[in-house]
DNA sequence: ATATAGTGTGTATTTTCTACACTAAGTAAT
DNA sequence: ATTACTTAGTGTAGAAAATACACACTATAT
């Protein structure tokens, strides 16, 4: 968000992208602004940060307003400031990219009167953004991909158990490009930080794939070593 | 959503980790504080950011106050922001770091009042440091750690013409460990990047290196293609 | 001439990456 | 029960990259 008190000479905010899994397409939260400047435009959400909250705190808060979503990942990438990147003043805004896994209709709650609707839209087809928030989307995403390649954040898109074709289908859409079955599910096996479970997937026309899930406990001692993609 | 006000009394500042290597040992620029708080205490340059400065221009304008240096490699890599991190108030500090090749003494300016002195100093044995700037120099040198392994940032630290024993040595010092001399020469000069001058070194009391340059042009096509040690 | 200190080079082994195609299992329709 | 359909699940061979490792060369200083 980009509201600003006109008396300020300098407002600093945050703003945040919040990407969304719902097993097909990866989204992302934008909200339809109901105030100028950039009235009508979608942007993403974002706020003021409040007096007593660390930075992490308030891009928490903005996440929960419009979700009603707590202990989510949630990750700091840059700081945006150019003086004229908001028509009104001088905005600083830190921007966040959050990971979410979309389970039906409980992700979104009754937004506020600065915005006419939240809603997610697949980053295959993004509106036009208010403000410079195309170049604060454009690196997030070059963040998440640069990030899914090291460190294991692929999970927090999916549902706690999930299928090796639904990971991988995650990996394909962030990197945007298509990965061979057979040599991902090597690899990713080869981290050890799968578990496999008994369990098979359900309501499925074919042939049930076993459902796996992330075993933190062995995350924890992989960790500092470096994995890749 | 309830609407949380901006702290009026925030300020916006931007703090420095310089990194300055000078053949021998990786060091960074800190400054002796002359006003409280953390009077007498060791603490990263910084300041205020500008009404009418981006965020990056700020970053360098700090770095030609105390240095005269200009066209210096900067990155903003981190916003530090909690309540409570500064005694006074409410403080959000973005971080850059950079990136110096030191040359002899013309590394140092006159300082301004609000320090006592400046100081080039081995990052190997720091003093106690101000505020939370310990926390902004850790997670400056892991960030510049993760970024050597990937781009050409090494090159910035060395003289125009540099030794390919002069290049693997900031490379350990980056990275905190030893290298294998056949390997990395085999490696960085695989990325076709270094261009072999017909030049050596000299005033040396053992037999001269080869010196090399760096090719931006070179690099400039292979840019985006990931490399790594 | 000899000691010294850093330069510069090759190979064999292991590990990782890549490309590639078929059978197995379950569901749905007849 | 048979068949058609859809996705799950698996192995291997060749190429490329990473690693481990040791000695001869060259310039200078004494």
């Amino acid at each position: 968000m980009e509201q600003i008190l006109p008396h300020l000479d300098s407002v600093f905010s945050i703003d945040c992208v919040l990407f969304g899994f719902d097993g097909k397409e990866l989204k992302i939260l934008l909200i339809e602004r109901n105030e100028e400047p950039f009235k009508d435009w979608w942007a993403l959400p974002g706020n003021i940060v409040g007096v007593d909250e660390s930075l992490d705190q308030s891009a928490a808060r903005i996440l929960y307003e419009l979700t009603g979503l707590r202990g989510i990942y949630m990750e700091q990438y840059y700081a945006f400031g150019d003086p004229g990147r908001h028509p009104q003043g001088r905005v600083i805004t830190l921007a966040y990219y959050a990971l979410i896994r979309l389970g039906g209709d409980k992700d979104l709650r009754p937004i506020s009167t600065y915005a006419k609707q939240a809603n997610w839209l697949p980053i295959t087809a993004l509106p036009k953004l208010a403000f410079d928030h195309q170049r604060i989307y454009d690196k997030g995403l070059e963040k998440i991909k640069r990030r899914i390649k090291h460190q294991p954040i692929a999970f927090e898109l999916l549902p706690e158990k999930f299928t090796l074709t639904q990971l991988q289908h995650v990996y394909e859409l962030v990197l945007g490009k298509k990965l061979d079955k057979r040599n991902f599910r090597k690899k990713i096996v080869s981290f050890g930080v799968l578990k496999e479970l008994d369990e098979k997937q359900k309501g499925v026309s074919y042939r049930a794939a076993t459902l796996y899930k992330f075993d933190k406990r062995k995350y924890a001692k992989l960790f500092g070593k470096e994995i890749s993609f």
